[in-house]
DNA sequence: CATGGTTTTTTGCCATACAATGTGATTGTA
DNA sequence: TACAATCACATTGTATGGCAAAAAACCATG
């Protein structure tokens, strides 16, 4: 993102009271501040956040369109609990996304971006060596971005921005066993092969292979109601 | 719909003056009364529709996520124009999901849905004949509605409901070359024996394969800037 | 006809109000 | 005590009016 490739000289729309907003609460889900299932009552987000309610009211509708939030009528909001049926509905759609993203990117990037996506699964590997979760997730956020602006489908990209921030509120960050994190990037590995190959059907497979290996993980650690969930990205 | 499946004895949630603004505006905006690119401002709308803007401007956020109208910062709202570009994109997520759906019907479906799902396409096939566009865009969604039910993955319902939303602006409905529509339908007969075979792979396939047939059909419809495109499913 | 300033329109955000509904507490009663 | 009716309160749903800031439209002047 920082290197040639931008260059949008723009100001980079300033952010917009109510996008702020939304973005709060992204992350406050999303990181358990506020636990699934937990109520939400307007007056106290708005206090909270010193906003109004017209504001906050506008930015819940983008959350719950989301999917992220849960309205009953006239009788409040809650943040949306994530069953296990429902999470593995979620790691589908985006196995079948993210397999499209990798077709398209076999198909359209060009090899500066290829090359781009290489440097990604490089520096992946690295930060995995010296273990940091953050720097990690980071890392992996970046690979996706690559793929996904040369993959260069809006609504695609769109649709998993929004199964991203769901994903994370299972992924209460805890980085899984290293076992499972080494086989991820040697999984990646060969999925980059792939996709240097501009192999399209191998391409998608190991991508949608990838995202359902990541799934079976995530959901094995799920049922147990009682703790969170790891990270098995 | 209509079936013993429904046993859901709800009062139907009363509409709520905010789901009816936005189930006006998508209408409005589907049937081009709304045409692509034009603006919309809230006093106008308002107005129109008798509401405050408190209100409408949530309705309008809804609109926003769904990708049905674009926000320029200060400046104001106008209908997304869908170039030919974001048309086909809008159809590969199309077919990777439906194609999910299709997967997940093979493996799921109750031999009742399959049933339903059988009857349904005879239907289509009845409608056909005698020739009502209206009629067979109702079959069709009905078809889409057993399908989606039986396959049980609510992000991927969810997520197509919004896309149809956006094809069906246009699709301003005229049904196409009638050589495309039996064609369709031939097309479906083969899926629906995928499925009853349950046969997932040759179920995604042929799934896949429709629904990029219908996106061809349309996109060739679409380059011509002068006028509508027509329905090719 | 360009240019620079002024008016108008429109959005973005806010405070407040009030009806309807849901919720919990209190009281009345068996 | 147990239970039912009632009342008070909290919360949402919607409406109104207002104001600052940005954009657009307009206009006057060089």
């Amino acid at each position: 993102m920082s290197n040639a490739a931008s260059l949008d000289m723009r100001v980079e729309s300033l952010p917009g009271l109510r996008e702020q907003i939304v973005e709060r609460m992204r992350m406050a889900i999303a990181t358990g501040r506020f636990p699934a299932g937990s109520r939400l009552i307007e007056r106290e987000l708005c206090e909270m956040m010193g906003v109004s309610r017209t504001s906050l009211r506008e930015a819940l509708r983008e959350l719950q369109a989301d999917g992220l939030i849960t309205l009953q009528p006239n009788k409040g909001l809650s943040v949306s609990v994530v069953d296990a049926a429902t999470a593995r509905g979620i790691y589908e759609v985006r196995a079948v996304l993210e397999g499209l993203a990798a077709r398209l990117f076999a198909r359209n990037a060009t090899s500066a971006e290829m090359v781009a996506l290489r440097r990604s699964v490089d520096k992946l590997a690295e930060v995995y060596s010296n273990f940091s979760a953050d720097a990690f997730i980071l890392a992996k956020s970046e690979f996706y971005d690559i793929l996904l602006k040369g993959a260069g489908n809006a609504t695609a990209t769109e649709m998993l921005r929004r199964i991203h921030t769901r994903v994370s509120q299972l992924r209460v960050v805890s980085l899984s066993s290293a076992r499972r994190a080494e086989q991820s990037i040697q999984e990646l590995r060969g999925f980059l092969y792939a996709l240097e190959a501009r192999d399209e059907d191998a391409s998608w497979r190991l991508c949608v292979q990838h995202v359902e290996n990541a799934a079976q993980a995530a959901l094995a650690a799920l049922p147990g109601v009682d703790d969170a969930v790891a990270s098995a990205e």
